[in-house]
DNA sequence: TTGAATTGTGCAATCGATTGTCCAATTATT
DNA sequence: AATAATTGGACAATCGATTGCACAATTCAA
């Protein structure tokens, strides 16, 4: 029996050291230990001092499950994302950790994969495991928002990045999409381009709407006149980027530039134009958008607007926090960054 | 007093619903409510029905923090990766993802950022969540393993993945880096080339052994003689890896073909050669290792050699998944999975 | 010296879901 | 019809940490 009590307190000590393993140890009370590791300051200096290196020397790691479960409080925010392997997330992703770590936060990151049904998983997800509030960014095929409700319905703080939803009162952070799709216009018509294209994304989505408009205005302000024919709208897919191209270019009266909606479509103009041995930028210049790190080693390179996902995901995660911790009321805080051209060879004319 | 009642009823329905209170509701009692929602055989269907109406009703959404504390099992498994804006490591995420959520586990994932400090507190967090394993690819400058201790001293089952440790006694799953170095190197050989260059990683970090060896193995096989001032190693940074392009190309006895140990490395000897007029592939042959996303469209396009993340993701969380379920006893399996070449212009000669 | 204020700890309830054990009601067996 | 077997459900303990409250011990003031 002894053994076998012994045998058991060995495993015990292997497996999982809790306060109570800390207080027999001690002779004192859980709750005295758990006020010690918590720097409460009703317990004296030398029992906290006591407790501390009893703790370090069973090996004792604290349980968040039980801790979140009592204060109802996590330290947890969760993220969802439609793709963790395009650049401009993925840095959003740093920037987010990177501060929520400093903060004492941790990060659950779920991929929505672009789909409506995955994003709703994520959402079940993150609400199952009780996170005190939530990052998103869009899918590119959500048009019903009804999942969110889940966090929205129960005052969980949800924060929207990048690709944001008008219908959802929340606090957002984007970049300057507008001023992007207008500074690119603009560079095309400052190297004297006269017929310029827009291949735009898909319109539930403001990052899209946003560009176009940019665009938009800056023809108007140089008054130059849009043929129809020469905005197009696209899941800005590689695949439908080369119809795109083809479609503009073959047509009876094809654009000189082109500004495309991300890079990944800019990069299929080029591979077209590339392959009819359209001349870029003499003949077709590019601007795209987002800069990916692929964009600097195109050939030619790549005329792009820069915005930094790392600065967006800090900005989102500074926003969620001040609404965890309640230092803004219910404000709906919108924040814009800005974008800037990045000019290369593609338009270099 | 009846007011205040009702009002706090009222809030209790709009933020978290309990299984007790579906007992509340149905007059019956929690544990009973419990197992119909576990879909236990010893509760009837008829009050199965019951519950699940009245569950979905109330809005019910179970907390997973009080389940997990008490089966002490948390469906979740953790991830450790250097960074996750490198593709190879978002990919192999993708794949960890993918399976994991098929079989019902969620993921969290934690960047080291290829800082073993970091990596340490990466390993603190996912303990204290409770973790049912870990999957995890080494930081680059993490050379005490120590702290991986806090899973395996308690049988947390862990899987590596790319970057492993040979210290820990754990699975693994990896790319065939050797082979891969060897149909690199005899790639360039059958090309013609006769003063192959290799610049290596780390060399704590078997990856880059095993790249070196293939490569060594390759140029023995065809008797070709190596220039020790031909093998170099380096951090594999861009900016390092300028330096040992200029190092290489301006020693008394340049090099004829360089066989980078990553494309960032390989892009950066591109660069270095566009400028000084060397051309490629006629006076210098290039292959990196890899094919990240960039390699297809620098210019010229870059041979690599290909491994995919998505299925070094996948293998790995079927190992662990295995673990977990103890359906492998307490095997140490290291998964090998093949790489193959991508021929592009930097070798086609 | 006595009562008041302060300090340090312990007790026990709690968070929400799970589960071993027990019991009542129903059905089957002889 | 009487007993045994089965079924459906309730009770209460449990996971590990937190926290309101009670209370003993110490210090201080009068």
């Amino acid at each position: 029996m002894l053994d076998f009590i012994s045998l058991t307190t060995r495993m015990k000590k292997e497996s999982n050291i809790t306060i109570h393993d800390i207080a027999k140890a001690l002779s004192i009370s859980g709750s005295t230990v758990s006020r010690a590791l918590n720097d409460n300051s009703r317990i004296s200096e030398k029992t906290k001092n006591a407790v501390r290196d009893m703790a370090k020397k069973l090996g004792y790691q604290p349980n968040a499950l039980a801790s979140n479960l009592r204060t109802n409080c996590t330290k947890t925010i969760g993220v969802i994302i439609p793709r963790i392997s395009r650049y401009f997330f993925s840095s959003a992703i740093t920037g987010i950790e990177e501060l929520a770590r400093e903060k004492g936060y941790s990060v659950i990151i779920c991929q929505s994969n672009d789909l409506e049904e995955r994003e709703a998983d994520c959402v079940q997800t993150l609400f199952a495991s009780r996170v005190d509030g939530v990052i998103s960014s869009i899918a590119l095929n959500t048009d019903n928002y009804d999942h969110y409700k889940t966090f929205t319905n129960r005052n969980i703080p949800l924060v929207f990045f990048d690709r944001v939803c008008d219908e959802l009162e929340t606090s957002k952070v984007v970049v300057d999409d507008f001023k992007g799709g207008f500074i690119a216009a603009e560079h095309l018509i400052s190297k004297g381009c006269k017929r310029i294209a827009h291949i735009s994304g898909p319109q539930h989505l403001n990052i899209y709407i946003n560009r176009l408009q940019g665009y938009l205005k800056a023809m108007r302000k140089h008054n130059i006149t849009i043929d129809k024919e020469h905005i197009l709208e696209s899941p800005l897919t590689r695949e439908d980027g080369m119809a795109c191209a083809k479609k503009l270019l073959e047509s009876s009266n094809p654009p000189d530039a082109i500004f495309a909606a991300n890079d990944t479509t800019a990069l299929s103009i080029i591979l077209y134009a590339k392959e009819k041995g359209i001349r870029i930028p003499e003949d077709l210049a590019i601007v795209g958008f987002s800069n990916e790190p692929f964009s600097e080693y195109l050939s030619p390179s790549l005329t792009t607007i820069e915005q930094s996902g790392f600065d967006v995901g800090v900005k989102a995660t500074e926003l969620l926090l001040d609404i965890i911790n309640n230092k803004t009321g219910n404000t709906q805080e919108t924040i814009v960054l800005p974008v800037n051209l990045i000019e290369r060879e593609s338009s270099n004319r």
